[in-house]
DNA sequence: AAAATTAAGGACCGGTTTATCCTTATTTTA
DNA sequence: TAAAATAAGGATAAACCGGTCCTTAATTTT
């Protein structure tokens, strides 16, 4: 569904946003080990999402990465995956064709098109508040 | 969403059940052809599909590619998806969680298993012969 | 000013996916 | 029986993805 950079991307983002939440920045290395992801990889992902806008990071002792008190209902989670993986998740033909449409649709067209608009609403209705708000109250997790 | 070589083999499946509805066996080359795809990757794919039992395959001249009648409505789209790349597109947890659930859920679960069970329901409630009933018809299509 | 901390980013690596090519096995036709 | 047709399958390669390592740049602390 998502790529395994993609699913980094938004556990990060949630979490570095549910700190941003409570004052915090975050480092890399707390980012990793509070998501469980692999930290030099997930290093680069961070300056994808940092050079889209998505956070913020500043370099040197004290610095790590944050989110913006506007951002965290301003970007969406189809901001994050489009910055990742692009829009061809939930955009893309089931069956790979080029030129699927309802007028020359493929055969699974109809029965996977609820499926799809159904996965870009969740992605662009859903803002970075929508998640973290689950994490501090310690009813949703980001590990494991 | 679903791998590439994924995609061939349902648009081939399709293409040879509908075939089979017709009474023709159709060759490899003939199934390259109709559905746009690499010819010796598409037959990788087809020994994949052979072996799960979903087509069958006879070699020599006049032999190729056929679905038994039976297996027009036995064989679910799930079947084609779990042979070649397993259920894990409609059964994992959306950020990679391993253990994601109810109990211990992801911040994205509660919205995203509606998607992801919506994917389940069709792939395992849609057989072979809905697939070729449009493309008979002419309304659906299998390339470009 | 020097040292410590932290992100940025280049180079590289291994596995998987997507493919291609060639040989072998099997069946039918001539 | 020989030739043709056809799928099976091994060997190989290119591209991509996930991941690591190391150096550089920027900032703060000492």
């Amino acid at each position: 569904m998502f790529s395994k950079a993609c699913e980094y991307a938004i556990r990060a983002t949630v979490f570095i946003a549910s700190e941003s939440e409570k004052g915090n920045r975050v480092s890399l290395k707390q980012i990793a080990r509070e998501i469980d992801s692999p930290e030099a990889f997930t290093a680069k992902t961070l300056q994808k999402l940092s050079r889209s806008g998505i956070i913020t990071s500043t370099k040197g002792a004290h610095g790590g990465f944050h989110v913006l008190p506007e951002k965290m209902t301003e970007i969406k989670v189809s901001q994050i995956v489009v910055a990742i993986d692009g829009d061809t998740v939930y955009k893309r033909c089931s069956l790979g064709l080029s030129d699927c449409s309802e007028e020359h649709p493929c055969p699974f067209h109809s029965r996977f098109k609820p499926v799809r608009t159904g996965l870009q609403e969740i992605v662009e209705n859903t803002n970075l508040k929508d998640l973290t708000s689950g994490l501090i109250s310690g009813e949703t997790f980001l590990k494991v």
